[in-house]
DNA sequence: CGGGCTTATGATAGCGCAAACATTTGCGCT
DNA sequence: AGCGCAAATGTTTGCGCTATCATAAGCCCG
């Protein structure tokens, strides 16, 4: 192969290839690749016997045109490196696999511009749908979707007006709730600390300011973000700024994932601050190791895999003609109260 | 879009609408869009107003059948949901996406049959190159990699006889050399623990135990393994045979992942064994937490995202036609030593 | 000032496949 | 026997694009 001059010679075998040695027409090839119940079995046998010897695979760039199915559905999301995708891209596999689409995913890197220019990019692999993060397009962006005129299905947080489905939760209201079950344990000074601030983790704190602010408990100085991006060693560096911010009185803080999270608690450990005795700390997205952690880590827990799974499944329904039952779907969450929070 | 009934009449902009609209011959838009070089400034203007006002998107498939360049590079992952295929996915991305490849990516589940037919649905595509985990690969897979004629790299461990080209490191010198490690930290009975096992994994612990061997001190009891995925809560289950096996004697423990390695951590300060005096923890890929967690863990660190971009680059090397240096790159690992094992 | 350039644009053909329609075959039934 | 119909197979055409070759227009130089 490549590092040899390539065997240019010998071209990939075609249908017309795999007719002729079976000595049958190039549509019988395709039926019984594609529609094997209207052919022959003695047919589809020396068929496949043709295709077998060739090594005959099917150029899918010429089945597209022609039958204008690319069996493809495009997904756009903000960052390879944020593990919540994992879980969510996961579950669109395994049900897109089950339903014989390929997926072809991009990275907008959280820019809607760059998402704008990947959305042209997958749009012209003719997916026959598109799954997108959020609903923070830009306008030429939304132009382009649906002039595609094919399903497209919004993830990761319930959306006002959806460009078509969507399923996801209230980024708003689980900070908001998280806000009040960190004053039922008993905080009285709440800080936030939150780093990338991408549109959902703006949500959430904004329900968390929300819920304190109706309270008169809502301290700005003790809202700390950045627009890095979140890792364990920026929790630790957060933590010292709301702590200094509060002059050493906050009680609860709520960080806007798991990895700030930990950070802020393996610092606490540093410190010498006890967690949750002097300190509350609540996550969000409930990673594995919150569980298991010493304290354990009281976090959000988002049904991941069940979103990526939900957003496939409408958009087979879609394809099959299946009307779906529910065309926007709250997958909802839960605050899962562990060791780093006071029992109540 | 989707929901009301489809607007099929308005279909999606050819390049021949361009070309009527703008005026011109299709082959010249078709030259603005590919070669903007071989056209006038005036009529370049013209095409991209009508482009512009059209909305048009060029038709992949159309393209990738006249001019045989898909524009795509396949590349084939055992699992999703491992972290550690993450950063070795964006190094991946960030060059081809600088090279304007497209990744159509594929989860293999760890089954090389799995990975056979995955292959056959990416060379259905027509990828200009391919990249695959491993050596693993059934022959009908390997036969059909080799017919297809493109650059292929396999990634994450060097291997003896690749197929083509090959970015990793040796899994086996690994395990040996946390082997001698952990022996010179004054570890007595050394153990290791596995998960997936995995052709790397069993490698790592082949290595390991090839280490213990040559010096006597190989006790085959307390090498643990579980074709179960890998997670946390396996670790601390491991951890619990382990030290049953030895009837409590084990004082160093490899684990094949820092999953396992954190669970193992978290379990033992649970059953209240002391991390490093007691008992001396090695993981392995070095994750971000591993260097954070109390106490700190001693891993394997990898760089997995120069790894992505080294077999990403010998790639559009091949594509280019510049000849890359080397068609075999070792690209190492580094044993970090952290609290989780015995200072020297 | 005309032969031989390069540069800019166009006409034509065909990539490999599947939709649509056409043909053939076989079979049941009257 | 012959009609009607379904099942099995084939022929033709065109999907949207680019490679290739053809043409036209400018331009240099002796």
């Amino acid at each position: 192969m490549a590092g040899r001059t390539r065997n240019s010679s010998s071209k990939r075998a075609t249908l017309a290839d795999v007719a002729r040695a079976a000595n049958v027409s190039a549509i019988t090839v395709s039926r019984v690749l594609n529609h094997p119940d209207k052919v022959s079995d003695e047919l589809k046998n020396r068929v496949q016997q043709a295709i077998d010897s060739l090594g005959y695979i099917p150029n899918q760039s010429a089945s597209s045109l022609a039958s204008s199915k690319s069996g493809v559905i495009g997904v756009c999301i903000p960052s390879l490196s944020n593990v919540v995708f994992n879980d969510v891209l996961r579950g669109i596999y395994q049900v897109a696999g089950e339903g014989n689409y390929k997926v072809l995913l991009v990275d907008t890197h959280y820019s809607p511009l760059e998402e704008e220019k990947m959305v042209r990019t997958l749009l012209s692999q003719s997916p026959e749908a598109m799954i997108i993060t959020g609903g923070d397009q830009t306008r030429s962006c939304e132009r382009m979707l649906s002039q595609a005129n094919i399903p497209v299905v919004q993830i990761m947080e319930t959306l006002e007006q959806p460009l078509d489905m969507n399923v996801g939760f209230s980024h708003y209201q689980a900070g908001y709730d998280v806000a009040v079950r960190l004053l039922e344990t008993g905080c009285h000074t709440l800080g936030f600390i939150g780093a990338r601030m991408d549109t959902r983790v703006q949500q959430r704190m904004n329900g968390f300011m929300a819920a304190l602010k109706e309270r008169d408990k809502l301290d700005s100085k003790l809202i700390v973000t950045t627009p890095q991006p979140s890792s364990i060693a920026l929790g630790g560096e957060l933590l010292r700024s709301v702590i200094s911010a509060s002059g050493g009185k906050v009680d609860g803080i709520f960080c806007c994932n798991d990895d700030l999270a930990m950070g802020a608690l393996f610092e606490s450990q540093r410190m010498n601050i006890q967690v949750p005795s002097q300190l509350a700390l609540c996550g969000f997205n409930d990673f594995e190791a919150s569980a298991y952690i010493n304290p354990s880590l009281t976090s959000v827990h988002v049904p991941r895999f069940e979103m990526g799974v939900k957003a496939a499944q409408m958009i087979l329904d879609q394809l099959q003609e299946r009307v779906p039952a529910n065309r926007q779907v709250d997958i909802g969450y839960e605050i899962v109260m562990r060791q780093s929070t006071a029992v109540v």
